[in-house]
DNA sequence: TTGGATGCAAACGCTTTGCATAATT
DNA sequence: AATTATGCAAAGCGTTTGCATCCAA
């Protein structure tokens, strides 16, 4: 297990509290309030740890800038509700997508993302 | 119709034969064979202004800067090959993908990537 | 001749890094 | 005491903008 300072414990809890993908600059702004002298180098230092440990997830969507939330485990994709701007899991893939490659190419992964309405934003 | 600079044709002309998105970056490299003088900053002013145009689309994928393509008809993905980092079109889908979402989300629209290994660096 | 287009360089915003200091073991 | 973490400031990097010049109608 990896060291706690206080800075990466409040960088934790900032993620946890918010329960949301948060930017960098979100995070240092939260954090801040647990602990107002922590700067952005340590957030940006520190969430690339968080993430190479594992605690944490990097959610890249396209066009916006990387948000980093909690790790979860399962493979699953996201919802961009174009309305409130936040994002959600969504659950289920239609598979593995090996299909609509060209002939020769070789597909490893692939990314999932659903634009609309959200419940509340639907409603 | 947009005038037709020199410049403005070099960009057009570069993207119609790379035949795949290409960042700015990757644009400026391409053009400069046509227009040796051309600058970066032409390239960004001409690319904005070919999308507002409607002569091409910005290609927005998780993680990446945003790559621009000539505008074509019809529904199709990316390929992003995590070797040499070049982006390729995939037609075909595998459906509307509303089924995803969760109940009472509304999907609008999606976009698929895949990641992989391309036909050259596949090889 | 006149307005738009261009190249260059400076400005910008976000992220990373160098370095001296502080915290942790 | 030794190692790692931190803050600050500077450096990078991609993109945008200011401005003098160039080009085209």
């Amino acid at each position: 297990m990896a060291r706690q300072t206080q800075q990466r414990a409040a960088i934790l809890k900032a993620l946890v509290a918010a329960d949301r993908p948060l930017s960098p600059g979100e995070i240092l702004a939260h954090a801040q309030r647990l602990s107002p002298r922590l700067g952005i180098a340590t957030v940006y230092r520190n969430v690339r740890r968080l993430v190479l440990d594992g605690e944490l997830v990097e959610v890249q969507l396209p066009g916006a800038p990387p948000r980093y939330e909690v790790a979860r485990k399962g493979h699953h994709h996201h919802f961009h509700c174009r309305i409130c701007d936040r994002v959600f899991e969504v659950e289920g893939c239609p598979g593995p997508l090996t299909g609509l490659a060209p002939d020769g190419f070789f597909v490893e992964a692939h990314e999932i993302v659903l634009y609309g309405l959200c419940r509340e934003c639907a409603a």
